[in-house]
RNA sequence: CGGGGUGUGGCGCAGCCUGGUAGCGCACCUGCUUUGGGAGCAGGGGGCCGGAGGUUCAAAUCCUCUCACCCCGACCA
C-alpha cells in the first residue's frame, strides 16, 4: 500500500471526543472514524488489523474443531418470545417489517445456534458440535464509550458447542480455553482468566479473559499466592477484622450524623465497626434490607444473586414506609423485612442505625440482636485475604476481551434441541457459548503497548510489518525505496511505502504514530554510505544496513517483534 | 434513566457575559524558498455559528423548545 493512494487520514490533534488512549490513538492514526455514537467505520487501517485478528481467530478455532458459518442479523421476534428473552433485555433492537410483524436485531445466537441444533440434531452420533461465526451484533447499548471498546455495532466471533451431556460440556469448555489462551498470547496481548457471574439466567459456570488496562469497565481481584482470581462481581475476600471494644448494648444519639463518614467521626471509632444498612426492592420479593460493614462497598450483582431478582434501591419514601425511619437512622433492629447481611458481619459488635430519628445503637451482633440470611455482599478490595488461601488480594482494572460460558440445556430446551442417545432415550443437547471482541483485542493491545508517540503494534495484529519511508529527494533513493518496498512484498512482508510530498518529520511523527513494528527509512544516507536505516518502534533501536539486507534483516528480527 | 459538560470551515479552539459586517492555529490550493523529527514567506478557497421558534431595527451572542456528542453513575445477553 502507497500513502499518495490510500485513505490514511491521520491527525494531529489529538479529537476533542476522545478519552481512552486507544481512542484518540484509533482516531489519530486513520484506522476507525464515528459515524454516531458507538457506530463506527473502519478504515483501510483499521480494517487490516481486524482481518489479521479475525485469521487468528479462524485458524484457532478451526483447530479445535470449529465450524465457520454465518448466520442472520435479523432475527424473527418469536425466536426470543421462546426462550423469555424478547421482552427483558433493553440492549435489543426492536424494528417491524412492512407487514407488521416483529423482528431484532440479533445481539447474540443462541436463539438461532438452538433453533438450528432442533433441526439438524437428531442423535448423539450427531455430536459433539462446534460452530462459529464472525459476524456483526447490534446492541442498543445504554451508553456507548472509550472508542470501539463499548459500541453498538461490533463484530464478534461467538462459538457454541452442542454436547450430549455435561462432561463433553467440560471437554469443549476446555478446548475453547486453550484455544482462547493461543488466540490471546498470539495477538501480543496481556490478561488474565478469571471466575466470571453467570447472570441471572444462571449456566453452569463462566470465566472472562481480562487484559489490564486503565481503560476497562470491570475489576478483577486476584492472588498471586495460590492464582485466585474472579471479576469483583464475584470475587470473595477476607478482610481484616478491628479490634473490637467490650462495649455493652446501648442507644447513643447522632444528632445530624447520618453517613457512615459523619457516625463514625461523631463517635469517633473506626467505620470498620459501623454498619452500612440499605434496602432495596425486588419487582416479586419486595423489600430486603442489606448489611455491610461501613467501610464495604454493597455490590448489587452479588446482592442480586442473593434475592434471586433484580433489585433496586428503595425511595427515600419507601425507607420511611418499611422501616419507619429517614435514610439516616436505618439499622437492623426490629426491621419488618428480611435481612441480607454480609459475611464479614458473622463476628464482632457494631454500631447500627437505631431505626429512631438521630439516633444509633452501639454493641449489636449479628445472630444475637438481629438475624437473617448471610450472603457474600461486599465489594472485595485490595489487600484483603483470599478467600482460598489468605495471601493478600489485588485488584486490577480490565478490559473483558472473551468469555467462555457453559450454558446447559436452557436454549436447547426452549427450542426443541434433543437428540436420542445411545439407550433411545431423548435428552436436551447440553450447550456452551464462547465471544470474543476483535475490536476489543487492538484496543487493548494499543491500551498496552502504545508509548508517547504513538501505536506499537504487536507483528501478529499489525496492519502492515514494515513501513517504508521514502525521505530522500534524489531518483536513485526514491527507487531503493520502491525496491525495498517490492522485495517485502515479494518476501511476504507485508509493507507501507510512505511515497509522499512531505518533509522527514512529518513523515517520521507519522510513522510513530501508526506504530507498524519496522520502521526503513530511505535517504541520504544511502548516496552518502550505502546504507538504509531499519529501527525497530517498539525499542526504537537503529541499525545501517545496505538496501539489499532489508528483507534478511526484518525475517531474522521477527521472533523478537 | 440520574448528574455534569460541549456543539462556531476537515481537526483543535477564541468570540457569547456586555447583541452591530465571523476570527485564530493546523490542515487544504497556487507560487517561490526550504528539506533527517510535525518548515518559511506571499497569495487563495472553504463556515446559513447543531436545529426550530421567539425577543429586537439588528442574534453566534438574549429567551424557550429540541437534537446530537462526550464524561461520571446506573444498566450490560
Amino acid at each position: 500500500m502507497r500513502v499518495t493512494r490510500s485513505l490514511l487520514p491521520t491527525l494531529r490533534d489529538d479529537p476533542a471526543d476522545a478519552e481512552a488512549i486507544s481512542h484518540k490513538l484509533m482516531l489519530r492514526a486513520g484506522l476507525v472514524r464515528q459515524l454516531a455514537a458507538g457506530i463506527f467505520v473502519w478504515l483501510p487501517l483499521g480494517q487490516r488489523v481486524m482481518d489479521k485478528v479475525g485469521a487468528i481467530l479462524r485458524e484457532e478455532m478451526n483447530a479445535i474443531g470449529g465450524q465457520e458459518i454465518t448466520m442472520p442479523v435479523i432475527h424473527p421476534a418469536e425466536l426470543w418470545r421462546q426462550t423469555g428473552r424478547y421482552d427483558t433485555i433493553p440492549e435489543q433492537f426492536k424494528l417491524k417489517d412492512r407487514h407488521g410483524r416483529d423482528l431484532v436485531l440479533g445481539m447474540t445466537h443462541e436463539e438461532v445456534i438452538a433453533w438450528l441444533a432442533a433441526r439438524e440434531i437428531r442423535s448423539y452420533r450427531d455430536l459433539p458440535q462446534t460452530w462459529y461465526q464472525i459476524q456483526t451484533k447490534e446492541r442498543d447499548e445504554a451508553r456507548p464509550r472509550s472508542g470501539v471498546l463499548r459500541t453498538r455495532e461490533f463484530v464478534m466471533k461467538d462459538s457454541y458447542t452442542l454436547d450430549p451431556d455435561e462432561a463433553a460440556l467440560d471437554r469443549s469448555y476446555a478446548a475453547h480455553e486453550g484455544a482462547y489462551r493461543r488466540i490471546f498470547d498470539r495477538c501480543g496481548l496481556r490478561y488474565h482468566v478469571v471466575e466470571s457471574d453467570t447472570g441471572m439466567m444462571g449456566g453452569l459456570g463462566a470465566h472472562e479473559f481480562m487484559a489490564p488496562s486503565a481503560a476497562g469497565e470491570d475489576d478483577i481481584a486476584m492472588c498471586a499466592q495460590c492464582g485466585y482470581a474472579a471479576n469483583v462481581e464475584l470475587a470473595r475476600s477476607v478482610p481484616a477484622k478491628p479490634d473490637f471494644p467490650a462495649w455493652t448494648r446501648e442507644d447513643v444519639a447522632t444528632p445530624d450524623a447520618k453517613t457512615i463518614v459523619e457516625v463514625a467521626a461523631f463517635l469517633k471509632i473506626d467505620p470498620r465497626l459501623t454498619i452500612k444498612s440499605l434496602l432495596y426492592v425486588g419487582p416479586t420479593k419486595g423489600p430486603v434490607l442489606a448489611l455491610v460493614r461501613g467501610d464495604h462497598t454493597l455490590h448489587e450483582r452479588k446482592l442480586m444473586r442473593a434475592v434471586g431478582e433484580e433489585c433496586r434501591t428503595a425511595h427515600p419514601d419507601e425507607v420511611r414506609q418499611h422501616l419507619g425511619v429517614s435514610v439516616g437512622s436505618v439499622g437492623p433492629l426490629a426491621a419488618r423485612v428480611p435481612l441480607l447481611i454480609d459475611e464479614t458481619l458473622r463476628e464482632g459488635t457494631y454500631v447500627v442505625g437505631a431505626n429512631r430519628e438521630g439516633f444509633h445503637v452501639r454493641g449489636v451482633a449479628a445472630g444475637r440482636d438481629f438475624s437473617g440470611t448471610f450472603a457474600d455482599l461486599h465489594v472485595a478490595l485490595a489487600g484483603e485475604a483470599c478467600v482460598k488461601c489468605g495471601g493478600p488480594l489485588a485488584v486490577e482494572r480490565v478490559i473483558e476481551i472473551g468469555n467462555i460460558f457453559k450454558l446447559g440445556t436452557k436454549y436447547a430446551e426452549a427450542l426443541g434441541a434433543k437428540y436420542l442417545d445411545e439407550a433411545g432415550k431423548e435428552r436436551p443437547v447440553v450447550m456452551g457459548s464462547y465471544g470474543i471482541g476483535p475490536a476489543r483485542i487492538a484496543s487493548a493491545a494499543i491500551e498496552q503497548l502504545a508509548d508517547a508517540d504513538g501505536i506499537v503494534w504487536p507483528w501478529a495484529i499489525a496492519p502492515f510489518h514494515v513501513h517504508v519511508v521514502s525521505v530522500g529527494r534524489d531518483d536513485a533513493s526514491k527507487q531503493a525505496a520502491e525496491s525495498i518496498y517490492a522485495a517485502c512484498w515479494k518476501a511476504g512482508l507485508e509493507a507501507l511505502l510512505d511515497d509522499r510530498d512531505e518533509r522527514p518529520g512529518v513523515k517520521f511523527k507519522d510513522a510513530d504514530l501508526l506504530g507498524i513494528p519496522v520502521r526503513v527509512t530511505v535517504g541520504n544516507l544511502l548516496a552518502k554510505e550505502g546504507v538504509v536505516e531499519l529501527r525497530v518502534r517498539r525499542t526504537r533501536e537503529d541499525r545501517k544496513i545496505p538496501p539489499d539486507k532489508v528483507v534478511e534483516t526484518v525475517t531474522s528480527l521477527r521472533p523478537s517483534l
